[in-house]
RNA sequence: GGCCCGUUGGUCAAGCGGUUAAGACGCGACCCUCUCAAGGUCGAAUCAUGGGUUCGAUUCCCGUACGGGUCACCA
């Protein structure tokens, strides 16, 4: 009893030692951070955590989804906050960075840091190297209650006991009696804490690797793990605190009711929960997601920030994938019966859903890049051709500045171009799934770019013969210098079909399909063919749009000079 | 290696003890057609494996295999 009380004194004495300049309690902060008992009962608090490191994975894009349908869905919140304990690895520019991508996919926060320099609501500071203080409040706390103590082992000492641990295949780990500071008395460690000897805190573990504990993941269900029994550091030496202790003091004070995190974070899930209950605070509920996972040759891994271009959210923005598309994506892998509710409300879009956490797989899923296309297709698909130029305008803008002027030189011109097959209802054209293939897909609308092309690759037209050796350089001639002659552009699509039939006539091309395929040897070719040399005389691309459309929008003079010219490189 | 999570066609997956095992992407064929894209019709293709439980297992339980994650003063 005596010495209970006398350990208790001691364990205070330490904490003060630690902390002399910490004066404010659990309690204090208890009262500054209320619950937000605004909220309506059944509203759901998320948070997404980035780490400033200058890179958004699309992992993080994917649980921002989450956070968002969560949030809205019970009207609860959806803040951000900066996991910037790691200084080492932080690079300028990230939070600006996150946030812009966040805004860009639709996906961004209600509370916490909304851009470089806006944080808004009563939780914060939303950064937690500003939140130093509460940390130190927290650790404070530990300590008097002697739930953490000083550890003055020195990072070789560590390497040796764990060699040692491996050796002899026992647990690796700081704990029982290989947490060698866990057992000096605490005269010790006050007197080596008072000679200036240098120290980080870890946590005093009560647990036991030999007993089981068990927890409800809110999309997994019951999930049963060993206790942790791991000393884990809570300050490091620049003191700061480790991703354990922020997350649970954070969480706790910002009053988040669900932690959606990672698979990667499942395992030490044990760490934390040991933690919170130190801490005396409710531990909230946790939703592991899975991790999206690329082929890599036979099998299959998580996506990865070296290898994969597909694991930045940066590189769907700079390829110019619409969101929307991405978005739809997203929801297709995050909840297991979006598809068959979007085939049953094609108008509406992913916020209108409801959101099922049970309905979430969790399986790791490869990201299939055919899929996502095929979504983008028809999200594009969707759009008037005004909006897919303002949409090109803005991509290539930020991405193809010379894409960019040339197509804003002419916006009436351009916007008939972007038009083609689009705005007249019936047949709408779906050969775009993002921004950056746009160039190419029209580049013989734009003489600039046409023209280059030529130099570079050349006069594409050869390679009919190469393909059928009815059709000799001499017909595509001929062909040609026909058509220039009677080519009308006052024609309407009938007439101008009729005119391209007789000229195709006239040379010995069949001009119905069926009986072309019938029997093809008695023709030099059809009427497919000779479309085909006029295709590729004014556009010097093997399959386009409709070419009356294409012949309308260029101009007579352009069509019949292009022509010329070609007739003139075979 | 210990611990944890996972496993239905090529991919994403529905299913929750009895089904001809949905649907989507992709693939193939045909139709339409001036070439593509699209659209239409059709098609090939799946319950990792061995034991139980049960009248009956894709579904429930155990083992095995395989895949993934994790074991830091990184998050």
């Amino acid at each position: 009893m005596e010495m209970d009380k006398d350990y208790e004194r001691k364990c205070y004495e330490l904490a003060y030692l630690i902390f002399p300049d910490v004066d404010e309690t659990v309690d204090d902060l208890e009262i500054k951070y209320p619950e937000r008992n605004t909220l309506k009962e059944g509203a759901i608090v998320t948070r997404i955590a980035p780490s400033p490191t200058g890179f958004m994975h699309t992992g993080s894009l994917y649980q921002a989804m989450v956070h968002k349908k969560l949030a809205s869905q019970t009207d609860g919140v959806y803040y951000l906050r900066v996991e910037d304990t790691d200084q080492k690895r932080e690079v300028a520019g990230s939070v600006k960075m996150f946030t812009e991508e966040l805004k860009h996919f639709g996906l961004e926060p209600d509370e916490g840091v909304l851009a470089e320099d806006k944080q808004v609501g009563f939780y914060g500071p939303y950064i937690q190297s500003k939140r130093k203080d509460i940390y130190r409040v927290c650790a404070k706390h530990l300590v008097e209650k002697g739930l953490a103590y000083p550890c003055f082992c020195t990072p070789e000492m560590m390497e040796k006991t764990r060699q040692m641990q491996e050796a002899n295949k026992i647990v690796p780990g700081y704990y029982g009696v290989y947490a060698k500071c866990r057992n000096i008395s605490i005269d010790e460690s006050i007197e080596r804490v008072k000679n200036g000897e240098k120290f980080i805190l870890r946590f005093r573990s009560n647990g036991s690797h030999m007993r089981k504990i068990s927890f409800v993941d809110a999309a997994r269900g019951k999930i049963e793990m060993a206790e942790n029994d791991q000393d884990v550091v809570i300050i490091k030496s620049d003191g700061l605190p480790t991703y354990h202790f922020a997350h649970v003091c954070d969480d706790h004070f910002m009053r988040t009711t669900h932690v959606v995190r990672g698979e990667e974070w499942l395992p030490s899930t044990p760490i934390h929960l040991d933690l919170f209950e130190a801490m005396g605070f409710k531990a909230p509920q946790y939703i592991h997601t899975p991790l999206i996972m690329i082929k890599d040759g036979n099998s299959k891994r998580k996506l990865s920030k070296r290898k994969d271009k597909e694991s930045a959210v940066s590189y769907f923005i700079k390829a110019g994938y619409p969101p929307e598309g991405v978005n739809e994506y997203l929801m297709t892998i995050l909840n297991s019966d979006y598809e068959m509710w979007k085939s049953k409300n094609k108008d509406k879009n992913y916020m209108d859903f409801e959101f099922k956490l049970n309905k979430m797989s969790s399986a790791g899923s490869l990201l299939d890049m055919p899929k996502l296309n095929d979504l983008c297709k028809e999200e594009i698909a969707k759009m008037s051709g005004d909006e897919v130029l303002d949409r090109v305008l803005a991509w290539s803008k930020e991405y193809s500045k010379d894409f960019y002027d040339i197509i804003s030189k002419d916006l009436d011109y351009s916007r008939k171009v972007f038009g083609l097959e689009r705005d007249n209802t019936q047949k709408i054209r779906k050969d775009i799934y993002k921004w950056e293939d746009v160039e190419d897909t029209f580049r013989y609308f734009f003489d600039d770019i046409y023209q280059k092309e030529l130099e570079d690759k050349g006069y594409i037209i050869t390679s009919l013969t190469e393909e059928k050796n009815t059709i000799t350089k001499d017909i595509i001639r001929k062909s040609l210098e026909e058509y220039i002659n009677v080519y009308n552009e006052e024609d309407t699509k009938d007439e101008w079909f009729a005119r391209m039939k007789d000229t195709a006539q006239k040379l010995g091309f069949c001009v119905n399909m069926k009986e072309y395929k019938a029997e093809p040897e008695k023709y030099i070719g059809s009427i497919a063919d000779f479309s085909s040399i006029v295709r590729m005389a004014v556009t010097n691309k093997k399959n386009t749009p409709d070419i009356y459309s294409i012949m309308q929008l260029l101009g007579k003079d352009k069509v019949i000079e292009r022509m010329k010219d070609t007739l003139s490189k075979i």
